[in-house]
DNA sequence: CGCCTTTGACCCGCGC
DNA sequence: GCGCGGGTCAAAGGCG
């Protein structure tokens, strides 16, 4: 047994050895027969803190401190050892007796021990460190709250070790997710592409029966309709199989053409829809303007490839295209209605503010948003509170995403492009908005709300996404110019088919749909087979729902301002377009452009 | 320091 | 031609 200054310990060869250990703390557990102490080894400075022990007092019949000058024997039969530093580690200490002469316990000041250690201390095992956080408050840390600190240091290793976890199958869910996408967007072309080569063969007789209705409109009415469909795109595709056609008549515009339209027609119908159509050739086609599709969208100038009709992006009839269909697309806007108390609604993306307009007939200002998400991402949007009611927050898209889409963006990317298509599925012009909107209203939309709104106006095609559901019908009234285009009722079986089922991002889902939906149906709506046109219409609004409740599932904020529409939406509580002209969704958008346009609200 | 917002100026198309 | 309105730019300032 070596004896060390007060503290003699039998040295283990495993173990450690206190050298000249001097008692820095110490304190007597009230009602618990332990004593704690803190030892410091003179030699090495290390500190041996919380060694807690039962003592044994040779006058335990009580668990009092004996008198200040009793010298009492106590018995450690085990001793914990803790080291502040290294609190994972402990150690026993397997003593037999230590002589201990008490000084001044009775005093408020800390106890002083002298040690006298008769018998060895085996040390089981040893762990050094140097804490001097118990020195100060004067009270050594108990083993108990040691051990707890221990346990909450594991489990918050857990804790972080499963927030890895969680953030890297994020991660892995995104990504597949996005595969997933890009994967359905080939199989919705493939199938485009198939069921174009089969329903091409019937186009031509669809053409005379649209050529018959012309006719029969212009008898009517004494009113000439020109046909002209906004082209969606390559896919004019469907069309360019017909390469003749669309070529002569999209130059000629002529107005008894086929609704064939080749690119460069539907580049002027986006560009001047407020004119007739032979002004719009005048003028649109006498400008040299190339800045269609091109860098230009990654820093638009100036009346290039804004909102307005304005900013329509003249197109030269040379121009390839996929020019022209990038334009096309980035003129499709959608809308959404939502109440929401914060400036702009969570849709996922990035966004930077780069202006901010007072539009006219509106106190609130209208705030211009650029999509940040990737470098040169050409989408944009509007936000601006409904002069009615500034609860209501309408969000307007415009363009297409360059970029992939974190999930949080893929919901209202999704209800965007579900709307979208539903739009550029019946696109039409200024003119042709009154005959298609009423094939709309009166053959593919039986089932009737509110929720959903098509601007036929010009200058650009915009469907509204109304989630607001206002609780007063006549609080919102409908712009002339617009007719609705009503959720499916929850009941109503949807066909999916490639032109809708598409829960892409904005910008590729309404490009790869724009490559035959918007003319095809556009065609088949004026053709007499309207009931099988109305059953392939459909599945384009029930994406729209579908993507609608996925973007509001994916944002709380969005949730919370949307469950009422969202309910009336799912229960198909949506009130028939009769009674519910409560949608002006684009009245902010397109109010100036209103009454330049004619259009049908259906009923 | 970089990013963002603000805000006045500018451009453009359209209507008169 | 001019005014109006929408859309965008870009300098200035704020903020983290």
């Amino acid at each position: 047994m070596d004896k060390v200054g007060g503290l003699a310990i039998d040295l283990d060869p495993t173990g450690f050895f206190l050298n000249k250990p001097t008692i820095i703390n110490s304190f007597l557990k009230p009602n618990h027969p332990k004593w704690n102490l803190d030892f410091m080894d003179s030699t090495s400075n290390n500190r041996f803190s919380g060694i807690e022990f039962p003592v044994n007092l040779n006058s335990r019949d009580d668990q009092e401190p004996p008198a200040p000058s009793d010298e009492k024997r106590v018995v450690v039969d085990e001793m914990d050892f803790f080291s502040d530093k290294n609190r994972l580690h402990d150690f026993d200490v397997k003593a037999s007796s230590i002589d201990v002469k008490k000084e001044d316990l009775h005093s408020g000041a800390p106890p002083r021990f002298d040690f006298d250690v008769n018998t060895g201390l085996n040390l089981l095992t040893a762990n050094t460190g140097s804490d001097q956080s118990t020195i100060d408050d004067g009270i050594s840390p108990n083993v108990e709250n040691k051990r707890a600190k221990n346990e909450l240091a594991v489990l918050q290793a857990e804790l972080d070790r499963m927030n890895a976890e969680n953030h890297r199958l994020k991660g892995m869910l995104g990504q597949v997710t996005n595969n997933y996408n890009v994967l359905q967007m080939h199989l919705v072309t493939m199938m485009q592409q198939q069921q174009n080569s089969k329903t091409e063969s019937s186009q031509e007789q669809e053409m005379m029966d649209v050529k018959l209705e012309e006719k029969k409109n212009e008898e009517s009415g004494g009113k000439m309709i020109q046909r002209q469909f906004m082209d969606l795109g390559p896919a004019a595709t469907g069309e360019t199989d017909e390469p003749s056609q669309s070529s002569s008549e999209g130059r000629t515009h002529d107005p008894s053409r086929s609704p064939h339209t080749n690119v460069e027609v539907a580049s002027k119908e986006n560009r001047l829809p407020h004119k007739n159509s032979s002004n719009n050739e005048a003028v649109t086609f006498d400008k040299d303007r190339s800045e269609v599709g091109n860098g230009r969208d990654e820093s638009p100038d100036h009346g290039s490839q804004g909102w307005g009709p304005n900013k329509v992006p003249k197109m030269n009839p040379s121009k390839n295209v996929e020019q022209s269909t990038e334009a096309t697309m980035r003129k499709a806007r959608v809308s959404v209605r939502a109440r929401s108390e914060a400036p702009m609604i969570t849709d996922g993306c990035q966004w930077r503010k780069y202006g901010q307009k007072m539009a006219k007939g509106n106190p609130c200002p209208r705030a211009y948003y650029r999509c940040t998400m990737a470098a040169g991402c050409p989408v944009r949007k509007q936000v601006q509170r409904c002069a009615e009611d500034r609860t209501i927050l309408t969000t307007t898209y415009e363009g297409n995403h360059n970029h992939p889409l974190p999930p949080a963006a893929m919901a209202m990317a999704s209800t965007t492009s579900a709307a979208a298509s539903m739009l550029l599925s019946g696109s039409m012009s200024s003119t042709d908005g009154l005959m298609n909107s009423n094939f709309l209203a009166r053959n593919l939309l039986p089932c009737t709300s509110s929720m959903a709104t098509i601007s036929a106006s010009a200058p650009f095609p915009t469907v509204t996404l109304d989630l607001t559901h206002p609780p007063n019908p006549l609080q919102f009234q409908r712009p002339p110019s617009q007719f609705h285009i009503p959720f499916p009722n929850q009941n109503n079986n949807f066909v999916s088919t490639p032109t809708s089922a598409m829960p892409q991002v904005f910008g590729q889902a309404l490009y790869n749909q724009s490559k035959f939906s918007g003319l095809q149906i556009s065609q088949d709506m004026e053709s007499s087979q309207l009931a099988h046109q109305a059953q392939a219409q459909q599945p384009s609004l029930a994406d729209t729902v579908t993507a609608a409740t996925a973007a509001i599932t994916a944002d709380p904020n969005f949730t919370a301002a949307l469950a009422a529409a969202i309910t009336s939406i799912i229960n198909g509580g949506g009130a028939h377009p009769n009674n519910s002209n409560n949608s002006n969704s684009t009245t902010n958008n397109n109010n100036n452009n209103a009454n330049t346009t004619t259009s049908n609200t259906i009923t």
